[in-house]
RNA sequence: CCAGACGGCCGGGCGACCGCUGCCAGUCCCGCAAGGGGCGGUGGAGGAAAGUCCGGGCUCCACGGGAAGACGGUGCCGGUUAACGACCGGCGGGGGCGACCCCAGGGACAGUGCCACAGAGAAGAGACCGCCCGAGCCGCCGAAAGGCGCCAAGGGCAAGGGUGAAACGGUGGGGUAAGAGCCCACCGCGCCCCUGGCGACAGGGGCGGCACGGCAAACCCCACCGGGAGCAAGGCCGAAUAGGGAUGGCCGGAGAGGAUUCGCGAGGAUCCGUCGCCAGGGGCUUCCCGCCCCGCCAUCCGGGUUGGCCGCGAGAAGUCCCUGGCAACAGGGACUCCAGAGGAAUGGUCGCCUGGUCCGCAAGGGCCGACAGAACCCGGCUUACAGGCCGUCUGGUAUU
């Protein structure tokens, strides 16, 4: 199913004021709780990074991440936005994909279970609030 | 084969799985409905999509008459075009052995201004070294007249040296004390005429002794062109509220004073108003004339904001061919339909091939894949770009 996503700067700045922040490699999330609606993602990626080309496909790769991640049962109640980092472009994508979860797990996003890659102690807990 | 010139083209390929988005038809599911979803088919970034430098289409606003001015742009000639500052063919100048390339290429007797440094002098210029004449002083020779030499007041000259981006025509000859277009020939330059060309211009002849340095990309002059803003243009729909708008009608303001009239009266009403005051602000580029708005009444429509829809892709379109033209291009025929997002789709991952590079004796392996992402649409220009393909031509070399 298409995931929600965020449209409005004022969501993603206070996404970025109230939200918790993790850093890896591959990407830096900020996630913010209680939303009461359902999971809403949205990508950031700087003019620092690059020039059109570049960001088109470093938002890309976010993309297709968080959809092989989240995609099959998004937990409700967040507001997530990820945000694009040199690294992005040529990490591995099973390592992406790795960062991601463990960036959601940093931040207390529920784990999802039907992960792509089904290794490692994904704990089956379902988000629900 | 080597080196080079010009023009055109491509700009990784194939496959598998999983996705996004536009359209199409059928079917199934959800929903009272509007509609939504699944399955299927099909389309889905560029030659520059970029910079936003020109020109148009489209949209809204302004658009009354006359004149002037300002501002911006263009600048050899002819043609092409919807238009252009683009393109094509020429002309002139410059470069290259050549194919070919480059040029912001109107006017410097309309005027103003500038020409740094160096240099004597930088525009009706100038004399540092120098060349020539040379009063005279001194020295030497001589019996003398005088001769020679050093210095030199003063005068003539601008050839040579030197400075400079540029020095007031060049080369050669005559001429002269030395020189000088002072005179002559050729070249250059200017004017006039003839011939050819639509024209820019070219060729030829005559005259002129040279007068006219460069910079117009310093101002400027001349000719021609130009309304403004832009798809966040602009329009529509729905929900929710008066401070907005449209149309029509009416109207200088106010004071002292005066007249008539009503009222017992304070005072009121109507008219006059020759006296003095105010007569403003804004808009139409400016000015003059002219016009409009800012007040009151009536009727009608509903703003900001937010959400959705249209605008939005069949076009100055593309491909192939024919005809005309040196060409840009024009005309005709057949066929094709070719992206439409909206925090913004056009992808993610993997495998094989391919190109480059690095390591290795090799087998093989690692890394990399140019520049760059549509946003209303066209025509150009400019800039960026790994690698590669095709064609025409030039200069060599080899062979026959």
């Amino acid at each position: 199913m298409k995931l929600p996503r965020m449209k409005k700067r004022r969501d993603f700045l206070r996404a970025a004021q109230r939200g918790k922040r993790a850093a890896r490699p591959g990407l830096v999330i900020q996630a913010l709780p209680g939303t009461g609606g359902p999971l809403r993602l949205g990508f950031t990626v700087t003019k620092k990074v690059g020039n059109a080309v570049v960001r088109n496909r470093t938002k890309r790769r976010l993309r297709e991440a968080a959809r092989l991640v989240l995609g099959d049962s998004p937990p409700e109640g967040w507001d997530i936005v990820l945000i694009g980092r040199d690294e992005t472009r040529s990490r591995p994508f099973a390592q992406l994909q790795g960062d991601l979860r463990g960036a959601l797990k940093q931040t207390g996003v529920a784990p999802v279970a039907q992960s792509v890659a089904p290794q490692s102690g994904a704990s089956q807990s379902v988000a629900s609030s």
